[in-house]
DNA sequence: GCTTCAAACAATAATCATTCTAATTTAAAA
DNA sequence: TTTTAAATTAGAATGATTATTGTTTGAAGC
C-alpha cells in the first residue's frame, strides 16, 4: 500500500500537478483489483463529494500516457485500469470476470529464448502479454 | 477462400438457419482482417440492401456464441471479430492498429509444457492466448 | 505571503458502439 | 402449402467515453 507522500512524489516526477483528486484517484487504483473507471469514480466520490466521472477518465488518461499505470481492454469492452506499470501479464476468469496480474520471470526467459530463435518475419516485437483464460477453482476473496 | 456452399453447410451443422444476411457476414469475415461490426456492416450492405446494423451484431453474436468465429477486443475499445475460430495468437502494430493471426504449434507445446510444471494456485488454465505487441517493420498490404 | 497563469477540474452536452424493443418477414420442418 | 419459431428490420435506448466551456487551483516566481 501506497502513502500518500509517494503518489504525490510519483505523480509530480511525471510531470504532473498533485492534487486531491489525483492522489485520490490512485488510492482507489492501488485498493480495488482492476477497477473500471466507474469503480473508481464511486470508491472517489465518497472522499472527494463533487467530483466528475470526467475527471477521473481525464485523470485515467493522464496517468497511463504518462505510463504511471496501465489500461487493460476487456471481454466486455469496458476498459479496466491496472495500477501496476511494470511487464506482467494476466490471469482472467469468464465467469466471474474477475481479473489479477500474473508475474512471471522465468516465463519471460523462456518467450524472450523462443523468439530470439523464432523471428516472425516483418514484425519487430516489443512487448508479450499472456492471457491466461480459466477459472478458479476455490472462491477467491476480493 | 470458403465458397457458398460450405458456409451455409457450417452455418447450418451449428444449428443455425442459413439466410443471405449470414452467409454475406460470413463471406466478409473471410475477405476482411479482423473487421469491427462497422467493416462487416459497410461491406455487406453493398450485397445486401437494407441490411440493418443491428442484424450485423445479432449475426456476430450468433456465430460467436456457437463458436464459428472469435470476438477480439481491442486496444480501442471496439470490438474486432476473427473468422478463425481454432486456436492462435495474435501479432498486433498500436501505430497501424492492424491484427494478425499467428499460429504456433511449437509455442503452443512450450506453454503447453511449461505450466504443467507450473501451475497457478487455484486456477484452471483453459486457454492462453499470447498477444504480440510492435511494429511491422516493412509496409503489409491488406 | 501574494500574483500569475497554465493546468486541472466540474458540469453538461455530445458521440458512438452496441443493445433492446416491437413489428414484420422468412427458412425450413411437417 | 401451412405453420411457426427464428431471423430481420427500423428505430429507440443505453452506457461508456469524449468534447466543450467556464471556473478553480497548484505551484513557480516575486
Amino acid at each position: 500500500m501506497k502513502t500518500v507522500q509517494e503518489i504525490a512524489k510519483n505523480i509530480q516526477t511525471a510531470g504532473l500537478k498533485v492534487t486531491p483528486q489525483r492522489v485520490a484517484v490512485v488510492q482507489a487504483l492501488d485498493k480495488l483489483n482492476h477497477p473500471g473507471a466507474e469503480d473508481i469514480y464511486k470508491e472517489v466520490s465518497h472522499q472527494i463529494p463533487g467530483l466528475s466521472p470526467a475527471t477521473v477518465y481525464n485523470i485515467l488518461e493522464a496517468l497511463v500516457s504518462k505510463e504511471l499505470i496501465k489500461k487493460v481492454p476487456t471481454e466486455t469492452g469496458i476498459m479496466k485500469y491496472d495500477a501496476v506499470s511494470e511487464h506482467h501479464h494476466h490471469i482472467y476468469c469468464k465467469q466471474s470476470n474477475r481479473m489479477d496480474d500474473y508475474f512471471d520471470p522465468e516465463l519471460d526467459n523462456l518467450l524472450q529464448d523462443y523468439f530470439q530463435r523464432k523471428k516472425i518475419k516483418g514484425f519487430e516485437i516489443r512487448e508479450m502479454k499472456l492471457h491466461l483464460l480459466g477459472a478458479y477453482r476455490n472462491k477467491k476473496k476480493e
